[in-house]
RNA sequence: GCUCCCUUCGUCUAGCGGCCCAGGACACCGCCCUCUCACGGCGGGAACAGGGGUUCGAGUCCCCUAGGGAGCGCCA
């Protein structure tokens, strides 16, 4: 049997974290297995599905790499198949009209929560004799009135629900539309969807899709309910844990495999290993090993894999995505050195690659203003070296690291001066910063006009300061 | 309220009856390296929710309690 998977988000917000963990568990399951993964918009609710949704949802997918074999399908769009399967139901009297007014649920609801009782449906149109005309009926589900369903989860075992506790669900809204669950069992069905894997807020709602899907005389899916995802305080995660949607951490400058290393690792383990290749998930990821207790999404963490990626990845890899953040911040790639340069330079430094953006301004744009706590390095007794430093420097014929790192020691020597007592004030002097690559990459990296113009700068702004 | 699920360091987790006076990672704190910021190296503190069983032996199996969570819609 070929493995089939499916992600089946309603498109009411972005793609948020657990929805994308979710998506990415099982994407791994049907690429370990050689099998389809499927992509299904679960759109019948049309006052909250929004077509910026679906978008979003889609450009998160494909920002993370989790390409899907088949879809998108949309359920706005497979009505008929609903309204076959209802039919069937109907006409095998496994389901059943029902007349019942808002208000009557209503009553019934309120009397069963003062009686402390689950609220359910009390069966009164189940075997109705005659109908009420003029009012619009909906569709209930003719539930199995004893006996269990037992849900034979990978992640949780079996987990058994007596059928009385199930009571007689609506399949079809009094204006024909199909409901939820409904929909959810006819499209695992017809799609022959082998591995159902969700999120855990559905566990109780699958013993219904079960009866269901026995009812149209299908055979159950195999199922897995991974846990949710708590903000870092523990809480149901939300806005106000910081980001959310998946497409936030791009803005935030994540890489997405670091984002997806993070997400697999979380709520899944293979032994001590902490980093995972793609391929390296695919080989080891195993539903069966997910586990059954929520966990708390934590960002220091996801920091610290942001960097690895960033730190042991290709260059050129990473100068393609940072070049995104430079746009965003209005710095020109091509207006200073190359990328992949500035990245080598700048990888060991950056947590995200926004961070590595707004650093890497100091070799593409002129700033015209010291850094607060830098200016103190440009003091009178510095004026000498550095002017020295710029002479010996626009004379260099080897414009390399290493010739100017020579340089400025032996200038610093020449003056009496540690490398330290004239590296910081060089730096304050070409970045207008106190935190930059070593030295020499730095000057290197800016070339030499760039680093002339900026220490006759501070050498003027030396003097005006003294004066 | 009822039904179902969950519970190892602050966080993510290893552990599938003896290898555990519980291992790794992030974070934190020291020290080292050092031209700044980082990277890196070394070291440190830090957990089996509580109580009963079962067993020669329990973090690992069973039960109870407590605490979290989800569901109970003509939402998905």
């Amino acid at each position: 049997m070929t493995v089939r998977t499916r992600f089946a988000p309603s498109p009411t917000g972005y793609l948020h974290v657990g929805g994308a963990r979710t998506a990415l568990y099982s994407w791994l399951h049907a690429r370990r297995h050689g099998g389809a993964f499927i992509l299904r918009i679960e759109d019948t609710d049309l006052a909250r599905s929004t077509a910026e949704s679906v978008n979003a949802i889609l450009e998160g997918m494909t920002w993370l790499g989790l390409e899907y074999d088949e879809g998108p399908f949309y359920q706005t769009q497979r009505s008929e198949h609903y309204r076959a399967a209802i039919d069937k139901l109907l006409k095998e009297d496994k389901a059943y009209y029902c007349y019942c007014s808002k208000e009557r649920l209503e009553t019934l609801r309120a009397g069963q929560m003062a009686r402390k009782e689950k609220p359910r449906y009390d069966h009164h149109c189940r075997d109705l004799k005659t109908p009420p005309s003029g009012v619009p009926p909906v569709v209930r589900f003719k539930n199995p009135l004893e006996g269990e369903v037992v849900v034979r989860d990978m992640i949780r075992g079996e987990v058994a629900f007596q059928n009385s506790e199930l009571d007689d669900l609506i399949i079809a809204r009094s204006d024909g539309a199909p409901t939820y669950n409904f929909t959810v069992a006819v499209d695992d069905w017809d799609m022959r969807v082998t591995h159902v894997i969700r999120g855990d807020d559905h566990l109780n709602n699958t013993p219904r899709q079960i009866n269901i899907l026995k009812a149209l005389g299908a055979t159950p899916p195999f199922y897995s309910h991974v846990p949710m995802i708590l903000g870092s305080d523990g809480q149901r995660l939300s806005k106000r844990h910081g980001a959310v949607s998946v497409m936030q951490y791009r803005e935030d400058g994540f890489l997405p495999e670091a984002l997806l290393n993070y997400l697999v690792r979380l709520g899944w383990a293979h032994g001590d290993q902490e980093i995972f290749s793609l391929d390296e998930m695919i080989k080891l990821f195993d539903i069966k090993d997910v586990h059954r207790a929520a966990s708390a999404f934590n960002t220091e963490k996801l920091l610290w894999l942001n960097q690895h990626y960033i730190k042991t990845s290709d260059p050129a890899h990473v100068a393609h995505h940072l070049s995104w953040h430079m746009g965003k911040l209005g710095i020109d790639p091509v207006s200073g050195p190359d990328l992949v340069e500035v990245v080598k330079a700048l990888r060991e430094r950056a947590k995200t690659l926004r961070e590595m953006a707004e650093a890497s301004a100091i070799f593409y744009k002129d700033f015209d203003q010291y850094e607060e706590s830098a200016v103190k390095h440009l003091s009178a007794p510095l004026a000498a070296p550095l002017a020295a430093l710029r002479d010996s420097l626009s004379g260099l014929s080897a414009w390399q690291p290493a010739a100017i790192h020579q340089i400025i020691t032996a200038t610093a020597e020449a003056h009496g001066l540690t490398l330290g007592k004239l590296a910081q004030p060089l730096r304050v002097a070409v970045t207008g910063r106190t935190a930059s690559p070593p030295i020499d990459v730095t000057v290197h990296l800016l070339g030499r006009e760039k680093t002339r113009q900026r220490i006759t700068h501070a050498l003027a702004h030396i003097e005006k300061t003294a004066s």
